[in-house]
DNA sequence: CACCAAAATGATATTGGTTATCAAGTACAC
DNA sequence: GTGTACTTGATAACCAATATCATTTTGGTG
């Protein structure tokens, strides 16, 4: 699956004609080899131990262009800080965040997601994306205890 | 319902121990009186037309007390500015937002909130609140053209 | 392989929204 | 009225993100 996003991040930048780098390999493997939801600078810290003449601002880029070639999606999370995720594709999840640990579970819900369309239809809106955030304790931070 | 709301501004300085200033007062006048979804500058702005000796500081530190007292909410645009809403007491709305003309429209779906419980149960996450924002393209922008 | 124009990089400066600082001002209990 | 803790407003500081720009690299061409 990694070869087939190297592969989908190659199509996008020919069709861009944009160039082939070793900076944007090195982010790009380092972003795909990670399942977690990684800020910028958490990216940037784990590209720089293996590669440390990338600068940040380069990683930026790249994150940007990964968003652009469908391959990560940007989180805009409550602290302001952006932060990214794989994007499968086609697929879309949305996230469960604990306000506790910060811990983010994903899940999808398709009649959630018809609901969706069923009102912006009502509303004569056509949705191209959604986020969906539910905040809350998770089962470790809740102590246990339920209720 | 503008009463109301400065009643349980009162009742929450009151409890925390808060002073009742004129500065206090006029902000939270400005933000009842207004319908849309201001960004703390716009509020800022409104706030300075009438009473130009308040500082941005204060209009910060207000929004983020009327918060805590949940007469306002805090919404996260993608752009990283916050912006605030009238909180309806113990009512909740959704936004559809239109990513061509920056219109939002608020609605609200039992059945989704339901699900979301749902949801967040068979994770063994208790929620707190949501967020949830579907983006697209209003009537409008649409150019009136369906499909 | 050498050359060149365009693109990309990386160090740095800059931006823009938000928060912290602190002296001066103000509310409120006494 | 007095005292003091809370507020305010101007400013500086902060931080993530973007712009700038000289230098380097890519990828085509001869």
């Amino acid at each position: 699956m990694i070869l087939e996003k190297k592969k989908a991040f190659n199509a996008y930048a020919a069709k861009q004609g944009l160039r082939s780098t070793r900076q944007r390999d090195v982010i790009l493997d380092v972003f795909l080899a990670t399942r977690q939801h990684l800020s910028v600078e958490e990216l940037y810290l784990k590209v720089k131990s293996s590669h440390p003449g990338i600068g940040f601002a380069t990683v930026y880029r790249t994150m940007k262009l990964l968003a652009e070639a469908g391959i990560a999606r940007e989180l805009t999370l409550k602290n302001g800080q952006a932060r990214y995720e794989h994007q499968l594709a086609g697929e879309h999840h949305d996230h469960l965040i604990c306000t506790g640990c910060g811990a983010i579970v994903e899940f999808e819900d398709e009649t959630i997601e018809k609901l969706q369309q069923e009102i912006a239809g009502r509303h004569g809106f056509s949705i191209t994306s959604h986020r969906m955030d539910l905040f809350g304790l998770c089962p470790i931070c809740r102590g246990g205890t339920a209720g």
